[in-house]
DNA sequence: ACGTTTGAGTTATAACATAACATCGCTTTC
DNA sequence: GAAAGCGATGTTATGTTATAACTCAAACGT
């Protein structure tokens, strides 16, 4: 799977928000979730879900467990394997499998499953909510006879940004 | 990923029908198509377009590495890895990435995305042949101005033959 | 307080994939 | 037919991703 990928580009979409924001709406909504599902959100996972949350690209194991080393947290893989999958059971972040990569859900409050636009270029994956798709791809199953249980639908490109290689890319 | 997947289980849907036609037809048409792009279809390659043919379950790089090396192949992993990706060049084969494995196309000739109904019991992946899909899926992205360039879908669950559990698999 | 459960630490290793460089054989060109 | 060029393969080493297995500690229910 070869990717152009640079680690320092932001994706375009990103400057034109509060990124911070972004995360604080996304942690306070995680410990609202796990509080109604008796869920513990230790500081590690919290730690590992502000994580992935702080770019829009998604994050590797080993990527979260540097930055983990550098808040003095433990730092062995299994760490950060556990706390995503915590994550993953309880909606609050997606594999992005075709990346083995890790990214925060954005509306873990009704989707479970994870539509991904991936770019390429600047690595960016942007997830989209499209209930008509998941219906669809239950039928399409059904026809089939196959009990559907998960859908992984990852759909890699160029995002708007960066299609056109002669302007820079945005910081 | 967890997975139940039993190495010893063959697919329910395998039993009725002669997978060696099937495999014989797959071997001469990827013959066939590569005389016409001017591709070598090495005696590696082939062996390999061969194994991945033989099941219908996806097989792991280095499951094919040790099915070569009983043949007296070769048997260090970049003999493995090039000859998938000249197999992925030429359509001949898809990854599935969900698993880390690889398996025959079943129309080399007229698609490049492959979608994918994967079972979790038995490992068998069928691919399926959704032009209506591709379609939809290129109208999403470029409803969000992304150039979409490959698509993964790949749905897991439980096949039509794995969904009763009190019925012994068939052999 | 006590046992049970859950989370986290630790060590080791399994599983998947590629980099980098050497070699071999074919064909193209002179 | 020698030499250059090229595509395929061999070889060694290493990088990257993920999990097994066991231990210890903290939280939770009773």
């Amino acid at each position: 799977m070869p990717t152009d990928s640079d680690p320092n580009l932001l994706p375009a979409f990103c400057t034109n928000h509060d990124h911070h924001l972004c995360i604080d709406q996304a942690l306070s909504k995680a410990k609202r979730l796990c509080q109604q599902h008796n869920a513990r959100l230790t500081p590690v996972r919290e730690r590992v879900l502000e994580l992935i949350w702080q770019s829009h690209k998604p994050l590797g194991a080993y990527q979260i467990l540097d930055r983990l080393a550098q808040d003095g947290f433990n730092s062995a893989p299994p760490t950060v394997y556990r706390a995503l999958e915590f994550l993953l059971e309880q909606g609050l972040a997606h594999r992005i499998t075709s990346l083995n990569a890790f990214i925060g859900c954005s509306h873990p409050e009704r989707c479970h499953q994870g539509y991904f636009l991936i770019c390429r270029k600047c690595g960016s994956a942007q997830e989209l909510p499209l209930d008509a798709l998941s219906t669809q791809l239950k039928q399409i199953a059904m026809a089939e006879n196959f009990h559907l249980e998960t859908q992984i639908v990852e759909l890699s490109g160029l995002c708007p940004g960066c299609q056109h290689p002669h302007q820079e890319p945005t910081l």
